[in-house]
DNA sequence: ATACATCTTGACCATTTAGTCAAGTAGGTA
DNA sequence: TACCTACTTGACTAAATGGTCAAGATGTAT
């Protein structure tokens, strides 16, 4: 009961997160998300007020997690964070640059349309450059990295990925965001404390 | 009347133009781009065969020249061109950050959606790409930059300008693109060259 | 004046789409 | 068995929206 309850409202997540995250908000079809949920449209009222609460829903549920699963890994390590964090920027798996990044999707169509999309991003994509930051912070507390101001520098190492990534949806072409990131790198490792030894 | 033509066909364009840039081009509602150019519906399909041609016509008209006066004036200067490419990136006039860039926001929405669309904002987007990329070439042949690779160097300043209009998009804080701006061109100070005296 | 081409008007249509609802099913419990 | 709560079903509605069309206006050339 309680597990078909989860599974079915999971379904319903689930199939919206990528149909919104293809379609975008506003091209979100009700009736193809339930297609590919299996699930009927009295059912999805139930456990959801309106298409736009469920989205919100999917959005918060599924794509904080789309990042967090990206760099929390270096936030578990101690030494070694820096290297690590430059390493994570040049995998491009799980990366899908014809449908790009589901938040910056999102921030572009909804952010000046609906207050609560508004919100919902706003923390969604503040979380994201906190979460580099103190990437940043742990590097500098372990002399990885010189000293700078974390806030800043981790805003333009999240602009310059969300941009990388832009490039390659208009181009089509993976190229450009590795490009943008090589060239990231580059002037990321005037910040680099290199170990002689370790 | 081919002034009178000119004027309600521009009429629509300008009122396509602004429609699409605050809604989306799923979210432009055409009664509504209508009203607002004072523009009849069997007019407009007069003078366009569908909503979407009229989109893609407004876009390629309006939006190519978005850049193009920001930049332009600089490709016509002989030297100071770094500086004053440098001062042009500062200069947030007439840029919207409720809204973005017009130019990203549809290719975040369409181009994974629709080849028509893809096509033109791809066009846009590498033309903008090229136009800097002159600016630093032009830079170059004037001895007020260093030699760089300017095809990768362009893409990766036009990622990081896509980055900090999302992120201030996003946050609801211009500031935002005036660090990302700050960083970007204290990393760009590294490829100029001092002119002593002049 | 007449006729032709260039636009304009707004009523009308077909389709799509989010949302409603009353009836039904199933599992647990007394 | 009887009953209750939790969930499911799918037909129905109302509104929004892109597109069509036939008739009308306007201007220009002969």
């Amino acid at each position: 009961m309680s597990f078909m309850k989860e599974t079915t409202r999971q379904k319903l997540i689930n199939a919206t997160y990528e149909e919104v995250y293809s379609h975008g908000y506003q091209g979100a079809v009700l009736a193809d998300i339930l297609k590919n949920a299996g699930v009927h449209k009295g059912s999805m009222y139930y456990y959801f007020s309106s298409k736009k609460q469920m989205v919100l829903a999917a959005i918060e549920e599924k794509t904080v997690t789309w990042f967090s699963d990206r760099y929390d890994k270096i936030l578990k390590l101690d030494s070694g964070c820096f290297n690590e964090f430059i390493e994570t920027l040049k995998d491009t798996q799980n990366m899908d640059f014809k449908r790009g990044c589901p938040v910056a999707n999102l921030v572009q169509e909804m952010s000046n349309l609906d207050e609560d999309f508004n919100r919902t991003m706003k923390s969604i994509y503040n979380d994201f450059t906190e979460r580099i930051r103190s990437i940043l912070d742990k590097s500098i507390k372990y002399k990885e990295m010189k000293k700078c101001d974390s806030k800043k520098l981790a805003l333009f190492i999240v602009s310059t990925i969300e941009g990388g990534f832009l490039s390659a949806k208009a181009s089509g072409d993976i190229q450009e965001y590795n490009i943008t990131i090589e060239i990231l790198i580059s002037m990321l490792s005037q910040y680099n404390i290199k170990k002689e030894h370790t």
